[in-house]
DNA sequence: GAACAGGTGTGATGGCCGTCACATCCCCTT
DNA sequence: AAGGGGATGTGACGGCCATCACACCTGTTC
């Protein structure tokens, strides 16, 4: 089925569709030019590890296509995710800016299409033009804001529940492209494991296992493979505090 | 005591002898004049907000002297510390990069001077001078840092307890200007209530006074006021995992 | 010195959820 | 069709810690 990644490959950028949708790819003529004397484009399969934490930076990634997991882990084994990276951003950013070790490792959910940029490539990249700085500042700050809103799930949610459904409901917020059938309730892909939801919210698989259960048995969720469908969205609403 | 807040006034950056440790400050002479000429310096008593989560941004602060604390607040009204900001470090600058509302409110814990710069400035002051960019990267990345390990501290700690070692042990690495008596031991100063450090680590202000108090039962730990003193450091670490 | 406010120590109680254990289901391979 | 591995559902149990309540202790103000 998924025989050849069934994907389409952008070999150039400066044709590239998703150009302009792409937070990092949106930029001068000149800039795209050297980006794509510069990058080395790929197609990972899933579950690919793009980055190890830990490993000193070798360089960054865009994410062209597919999207990756983000996640880091204690001496235990026990691991948390830190964030679901979407096409057009750029991984491993922090580690090559400030030339230290990765944060997080980097793992593709998906069959996905990322461009390589060596360490040294990068940074001659960066001081050549100043547009890319401010697209460079502008990642940073989503990771931040990322990161932000998963310290405040984490630290000032009351309980599990709480945060599952704010997680559910932030899912909900970004359209789907599946066909809205009449059965209302907002349809949401969920390519997440229970295990892996559990790692998202700091929790164990057995505790989502439940409150999911209990969602369902409320009557707000309908769970059908990987197409889930919120069928109360206020009923979740009035669980989360934030 | 505290009259007349007791501080030294930076009055010229291109004078200003805290400018090679200062992160943000250790700019090319040109850039130097140019930040002389847009800043406004200003002191502040402890306790002052300079900025209030959720409001446009104004602009962007360079803490001088002094320290801050970051920190957000759930709609219950319960709060998390993000992270204490020292001298030399951009405050509010992901809200200004991303002309969003600040993600924290910024409050003053001890009398502390700042540099304002209003957002148009500071937008063409980075439009100006590529090392700015660079600047404001390296800024991001340890805004970005500090996040994660509050979220490794959050979501893969087991406990309290261990959280608040870490904290501890975080605090002992970077050296106290302390006079360093014969009683052996690691001084370190905490100028946060327990009730700070409740917010710090996610618990509640109880937890932590009966986690200290076990601390010290243990002999690992002696408390003289704001300076402590980490009698244990050993037993300290066995805690942690991470 | 009295009054007060903010910070701290400590007991009792109960519920959430982590842990262990096992059953079941689904999809893929052979 | 059989088998196997990963994902999921569910029960029992117990411990950690949030919550409430109150005492104490310090420094400040009048």
């Amino acid at each position: 089925m998924t025989a050849a990644y069934n994907l389409h490959i952008i070999e150039n950028c400066l044709k590239c569709d998703f150009r302009e949708d792409h937070l990092f790819c949106n930029l001068p003529r000149e800039a795209l030019i050297k980006l794509q004397a510069i990058k080395a484009t790929s197609v990972y399969p899933k579950g690919t590890l793009l980055c190890l934490e830990g490993q000193s930076p070798r360089g960054i990634y865009v994410l062209c296509t597919g999207r990756a997991k983000l996640s880091t882990t204690s001496a235990e084994g026990k691991s948390i995710i830190l964030r679901i990276a979407e096409p057009g951003e750029v991984l491993g950013l922090t580690a090559a800016v400030s030339n230290t070790p990765y944060e997080a490792t980097i793992e593709t959910m998906e069959p996905s299409q990322a461009n390589f940029i060596s360490q040294g490539d990068f940074v001659r990249f960066l001081q050549e033009f100043p547009d890319v700085g401010l697209k460079v500042a502008q990642q940073l700050t989503h990771n931040c804001k990322c990161a932000y809103s998963e310290i405040r799930s984490l630290g000032l949610s009351n309980s599990v529940p709480e945060k599952i459904a704010k997680l559910l409901l932030s899912w909900a917020q970004n359209p789907v492209n599946i066909p809205r059938k009449i059965d209302q309730g907002i349809p949401i892909r969920v390519t997440l494991t229970q295990e892996e939801i559990a790692q998202f919210v700091g929790t164990t698989r057995e505790t989502v296992s439940r409150v999911l259960g209990d969602f369902r048995k409320k009557g707000w969720l309908k769970v059908r493979g990987a197409t889930w469908c919120i069928l109360d969205k206020a009923a979740l609403e009035k669980m989360v505090t934030t």
